[in-house]
DNA sequence: TTGCTTTTTGACCAATTGGTAAAGCCACGA
DNA sequence: TCGTGGCTTTACCAATTGGTCAAAAAGCAA
């Protein structure tokens, strides 16, 4: 039986996808969707290159299985942000939780980069499907948010981006800085940088 | 004569080798140096495949070339900016400055985010002798500004990141952006933001 | 053990890749 | 007119690439 068709997997199956899918990320989170090749993959994932053409039917298949999965990761944080919640505690725990991701799983977050940065070829029905739908709900509740006096008025697409771009800068571009700081843990100085940076931002002047 | 040789370049070589630095940047700006191929370089340039060979060595040449002269144009905004200007002036001017590139270079700052997102294969001995003393500069004189009262006291080396990521995620991630945004202008809104968002952090709060 | 399914592999393939060699083209000065 | 040197192309190559196939191996229930 192909390993494609929607049988209850095995054990050895699941062991042996995610294996790939891990060793897929490694690769494609590095090179890039064309300069990856399978045998990397096959040979960072201990697996012969036909073996990994039984789990998945080829590269693209791979790929595509990977930003899927990693939709849900990613949007996750934002789904969390609770309309019914203090505002400012809100989106400085967003913040934090962005910031967690980047630094625990800076793979998935140069994946996303890689990909977006190509133009989002194989991702863009997902933003679109999933992805906008949250952002305009959030951005509504940022600006109900504003409106009630609770926060400073800014535009809340860019805040968002804003966020996004600080947090995710810390995995994107690590090499870069880990040229720039000889100590080795930005962690607690970022963390505190962040949320200066956006409690500045967002304070409301009129309480 | 090979055209390698440091003789005067003729007129013919200087527009071939633009011409395939021009379209080099579009290939490898969007599929990263693995996943650019000498061939569609080449059509993008009008040339043949060994015609391009004969004004480069090779592939890596052509991305190591780019990456030369990327660093310069990259370097300059933060160059001019002036230790003995206003403060929140200079890194206001700074921000648009690095807003305006992202805007008008997108390309280039696709080519440079692509390479960082890769480690940095080919660019770290650049960071580490181009950026790295300029960057360690810049940094001191913000920390004399804000010694001196003039801004608020921020983590100089996370107020640059910050900066980068804010302006550059403009161009980085511009797929995205075009997914979220229906209105095709965020130009003016960015700009206003990120002036709001970088005064709220820097304005001194005793005068 | 037997018999069946699932998993793995070695051999192979056509297409693409970066790169080369040599011959041809094209001014342009003598 | 003929060279001569820079420029361009045609033909080609070895290595790599994504992918196939049939057969072997490994599980596993009876």
């Amino acid at each position: 039986m192909a390993a494609g068709t929607d049988k209850k997997p095995s054990r050895i199956q699941m062991r042996n996808r995610s294996l790939i899918l891990d060793a897929a990320l490694d690769v494609f989170s590095v090179h890039g969707f064309r300069g990856a090749t399978l045998d990397q993959i096959a040979e960072a994932a201990g697996l012969s290159k036909p073996n990994i053409l039984y789990y998945f039917s080829g590269k693209e298949e791979i790929h595509v299985t990977l930003l899927s999965q990693l939709m849900e990761t990613w949007l996750d944080p934002l789904v969390e942000m609770d309309a019914d919640g203090d505002p400012m505690t809100e989106l400085l725990a967003y913040v934090q939780r962005k910031l967690d991701m980047s630094r625990e799983l800076p793979r998935e977050s140069r994946l996303f980069a890689g990909e977006i940065l190509q133009g989002a070829p194989r991702m863009r029905p997902h933003l679109e499907s999933d992805l906008k739908p949250l952002f305009d709900e959030k951005c509504a509740v940022i600006q109900r948010w504003i409106e009630v006096g609770k926060l400073a008025p800014v535009n809340p697409q860019h805040l968002v981006f804003s966020i996004w771009a600080t947090t995710q800068h810390y995995a994107d571009f690590a090499a870069q800085i880990g040229v720039l700081l000889e100590t080795d843990e930005p962690a607690p100085m970022a963390d505190a940088f962040l949320r200066d940076l956006f409690t500045k931002l967002l304070a409301p002047t009129i309480p």
